[in-house]
DNA sequence: TATGAATGAGCGTTCATTCAT
DNA sequence: GATGAATGAACGCTCATTCAT
């Protein structure tokens, strides 16, 4: 009987590390290899190229974010602002790493233009994310204010990993993470 | 004098396109040497290397910025609202391309981690950025919350891009560009 | 287990051949991956680089040798002029070629000035031919004569393989063989 | 009237030096040319190429041997240890460096399998230096042992130079010195 | 399933050489 | 004669991928 050192979930989970940390092209299957303790020739057992694994990483993460994160919108035993919170902690743990990096926004960038294959699941996060922090601002104003707040405070987000990547700090989040509670508050102009 | 079918400026344009398009790692000296119509050999005639060429491209950037579009915010024949126009405006034609990447945002994301050497021209940029940026919001706020509203801004306009990318619609720009003029009104809370 | 073109040992051997009729900085990759029925890629899962292999290819001749060929001078069932025959055919073996190379003598004269890493291997080796040979003369003279006697005959036989190169005769060899047997009878003056 | 930044003496001057301390095939045109002064370019207004400059620095070297070393063997105005010692004090001069490179030596042993166009220049040289070391052994023994004395002197020599490069001392050079003179008194066995 | 040898295309870079000016 | 831009082949090396075992 043959062995199976790793689950395809585990080499998802570090691959989704290794890719967060280093890049879609500066990745190699080896270093993927590496991480999850394989030769890069058993990788292939698994998934059949660097773009399928890719898009299953990604896939993967959406699943879980649809899963457990964005429901939490729904949870009525919680105060809006509580769910506010909840979720983006969840999400941030989830799509975020130390080392500043986004997984979802540096697929992007990286690879949009030119690998149409991630478009559709980044884009499907992305709705999902916009949907449920709309949903959550939808409470005290209207539904198309509501998700023109939740655009501000994804892509704020966005920018906000950069900016910490390049400084080095970590206040960029947290001041989005405030502006974002904040905006519970707001009102139609 | 020999025949030269490029200048240092000309390459210098045409990589940032190319690197903005493709970012750092996918893009081959091959890419680079063909958009300016050399073989890749003749390139090193310009740069020694493709780091090189990638900080060059950078710093030109930079030049630019400071040069161009950073002093308009002093220029007092203009009022505030239209110093700000005019720079994000100018600021914008530099750094992002129609297919919606922008050479400073995908450069961090890709190599900030690993390539120190880009790191603090990224920096330099962002920095003068905010300076520019910060000094329009001081003019009805203080300092420090101007500051913040222009990290907001910038923040804001990063994740923009990647928006923009992903969902092939240029309004989220619109929106941050509306909103950065609006913040002009703003107080401290 | 995969099909296995060639071992180390192999390519090792072949290399050895191919850096001695070529030189260092002659030989290519390619040419060494030829030599062996691979492609250049495949090289890699042997060896780093062309600097590690190289450096391998002077410690496996180091090992030889002092496996091989400079104990017989400690033989004590042959007479001390057998000795030096026995080991003087075995080191050409090793060391030489029939087209008039000598892997030890192209790599210094071609790397000792910038290639470092190649120094202590190839002084590791003239050291133990050094002392081997000091040994055999040591018999009928003093310590320091008998060194000076060994140091004269390899400095002679290095020479004598550029000759041979040069004009394409082998009785430089010779004399240099003969003499070396001589020198057993000789005393300090 | 166009500039002469050189002239082809200085060339082959300097050309010599280099390919003495780095090897013929590690030596670049781009190495040479900075090392006169000028652009990689202006070289060929000068040598076809690298190939024909290296010849012609073999034939300049063989030309000064020829005019202002070699004959010092036959002038009878000095004894015959006199002309020795200042024979091979002219000769060293021309041919080694101090780094340990001898001009003829590491090309022969790095090109002379290759480059058969080297080979007839090498052994002009080396047969002039055997036959002016022949004729001041000839003058205290036969025409036959005073051959293989030069010989032998020559051998030491050059293994001398490789000793001397790898183990960073002179000594070796100065043993061949001395033994080059001694044997001047040796008489057929 | 896991291995690791092998592939072949491509990478960034260097180089000898050419030639219009 | 000198320049330096351009060439094109080759270099050492990496990579995603394949597949016999």
């Amino acid at each position: 009987m043959p062995i199976q050192k790793v689950t395809r979930e585990e080499i998802l989970t570090k691959s989704l590390e290794v890719f967060r940390h280093r890049g879609y092209h500066n990745t190699s299957m080896n270093d993927l290899a590496n991480a999850v303790g394989l030769l890069k020739g058993s990788f292939y057992h698994y998934f059949d190229s660097k773009e399928t694994l890719m898009k299953e990483v990604l896939m993967s993460v959406n699943i879980f974010l649809k899963q457990e994160v964005f429901p939490i919108v729904h949870d009525t035993t919680l105060p809006i602002e509580a769910r506010m919170e909840t979720m983006l902690k969840r999400f941030s743990k989830t799509v975020f790493s130390k080392d500043g990096g986004c997984i979802v926004g540096n697929t992007i960038l990286e690879t949009v233009n030119q690998y149409p294959q991630f478009k559709e699941v980044l884009q499907e996060i992305l709705t999902g994310w916009t949907n449920a922090l709309t949903y959550l601002y939808s409470h005290r104003t209207t539904p198309e204010y509501a998700r023109k707040l939740a655009e501000q405070s994804i892509m704020e987000y966005e920018g906000a990993i950069m900016m910490a990547k390049l400084f080095g700090e970590s206040y960029y989040y947290k001041d989005c993470y405030l502006r974002a509670i904040e905006r519970l508050n707001e009102r139609t102009q």
